[in-house]
DNA sequence: AAGATTTATGCAAACGTTTGCAATTTGTTT
DNA sequence: AAACAAATTGCAAACGTTTGCATAAATCTT
């Protein structure tokens, strides 16, 4: 609409008063009276002033801006299709909006692998919060050892040069696998891949419970993905029939992908085979029957996660965070 | 681990060349030898040297950013549940990232209303690509008519200065209905709320083939989420009971609320009640039965939004465009 | 071989903020 | 009322690129 953006200098003029004053008042700098703050600041929203974020980021060498990356496998293609992940950027992003930071978005297939190099030399943003960590964590640890500001989200147990925080999965696996055992099943699968890392410590969980039951334990590793489960559990249906009174998933979606195996054979959930999920994804709820699940605090873990990146820029050292976790009990399990 | 970060001069230096040439080097301008070009870009590489951002895009006034904003209405609980919203997000991110672009992601409940001034004036984002158009299109023709290069994801038919991109939801709304009808259903519900923008014309297309088969139409009007789908049938069911053998849902996670109540209350999907949802998101395939949707192109989508987006920075006057739609087939259609 | 082109590089002035320091105004104390 | 302290404001130098213009080097013409 105007001419010409205006700047700080015009402003100021505008005003009667110095660049610095300006400047000052719209960083709600106590050095400048509350009186000539606010009256500048109004100045400002009357004219649609708006700071120069390029300028800014230039002098201050700071940007608020945070990386967040999707880090994926590349061979599996849990991606896209899984809610359970970009729910998490959704919670980041509001997390991230409430200490006044934004949010850039990326996945790990962009052009470069040198996240240190392309996000934070670059001064594109201060700090990288990696969602996931895949089965290789080789990008993960080049840069935090290259000094990056840098959260993940995860297992929290993994050891690692960099903080991790995430739900405490062996309690997960633990719970689901026990809750199942209680509900009178006695030939519990796990459903999952444990050569990934979250999954491995849901394993582990599901394995001790097994173990302290005097159970049998029984993996079907597949991908991260419902169709590969649905795949999985036919296969293991058509090969050997019905050996299986319980399920324990490492995922809703591969969850769902079991559960169509099972009705497809008319397989009664939660009569013939009971069933628990992982993430308590909105479709948890709304399934027939209904899935128990392990729910993770997406909510509190993207604050713990924002804040734990905030320390670290304030040259504070950060420690790896556990965040509770807790099942949900529906019909899938119930009997 | 370098003492301290390299700047363009110091490359230069290093190299023995005035920064002018590193700089258009490094942006592999011809003007460069490609052999000088070549061998810059590799020292580059070698010390780990990233442009400034902060500096270039004040210097070139571009920022190669684009503010993804997801624009939910406030009142509803569409929001970060429903995977379809996230998805076309990501296929964005891909687009977005074909064309050397970033992603600044931002939702509607941000600080500032006034997304001129807040993205393009403060030089944060080039443009800004709008996911969903809400009930209320207040900001966003503030936004265009303060002339900020914008795009829309939503219902393309909708008049409007400035261009939407989206499926033709007339045309979904009208396979759906006339394939329920092919299946044998004569009395169909639409499941939805005509007053949003893209579902009123899926309405239309129902309404339009129901008429033509001289069918009466029965809207069911509820909030897009599956609880209240779920909340809407069970209630019709409660008070009319079994008063309809199709529906059509304006999406899947609202069918998938419906297909909870009437699969607790023993009605067969599809013998009893033929149902069709919109969006095709990755649950659809593996529920049981599987759903039939009426599938977005959201990848094809994404490309062209982000291309009209920069024609748009280019000067260039651009049209809203619709994209082609699907139906895709599965049980609970199938009688 | 000297001028006329073409090609490749360098100089230096922006881009619009922020901030240490100096300067000014205001308030307080004797 | 002078002397000092505290509270405000202004000056001007960065921050690290890009790019129009001038210059230098290489190539082509005659």
């Amino acid at each position: 609409m105007n001419d010409r953006k205006l700047k700080l200098a015009d402003l100021a003029k505008l005003a009667g008063v110095s660049m610095s004053t300006v400047s000052r008042a719209l960083n709600d700098n106590p050095l400048i009276k509350k009186e000539t703050r606010d009256k500048l600041q109004q100045l400002a929203k009357k004219h649609n002033f708006s700071l120069n974020t390029a300028a800014s980021r230039l002098r201050t060498q700071k940007t608020n801006v945070v990386a967040v990356i999707i880090n994926l496998d590349g061979d599996t293609e849990q991606s896209i299709n899984d809610p359970f992940l970009l729910k998490i950027v959704g919670e980041i992003n509001l997390a991230l909006n409430k200490f006044g930071l934004e949010l850039l978005l990326s996945n790990s297939f962009m052009a470069s692998d040198d996240w240190a190099n392309y996000f934070i030399n670059s001064r594109r943003a201060d700090g990288i919060i990696v969602v996931g960590q895949g089965k290789s964590q080789a990008n993960i640890e080049a840069a935090a050892s290259a000094g990056v500001p840098l959260v993940v989200w995860g297992d929290p147990k993994t050891p690692s040069s960099y903080p991790i925080v995430g739900s405490d999965n062996y309690l997960g696996g633990r719970l689901a696998t026990e809750h199942l055992l209680a509900n009178g099943a006695k030939n519990i699968l796990f459903l999952g891949d444990p050569g990934h890392a979250e999954i491995s410590e849901r394993h582990r969980g599901y394995l001790d419970a097994i173990n302290e039951a005097k159970a049998t334990p029984h993996v079907v590793s597949i991908d991260i993905t419902s169709s590969a489960a649905y795949k999985g559990i036919n296969q293991l249906l058509v090969e050997k029939g019905l050996c299986f009174d319980g399920i324990m998933a490492c995922s809703d979606m591969v969850a769902f992908g079991a559960m169509k195996a099972l009705k497809e054979r008319y397989i009664s959930i939660p009569n013939d085979v009971a069933l628990v999920g992982f993430d308590d994804i909105a479709m948890a709820d709304i399934s027939h029957p209904s899935l128990s699940s392990i729910k993770q605090n997406t909510q509190r873990a993207s604050v713990i996660l924002v804040e734990k990146l905030l320390a670290q820029l304030a040259g504070q050292s950060v420690e790896s965070q556990v965040v509770e976790i807790e099942l949900v009990n529906r019909q899938s399990s119930q009997r």
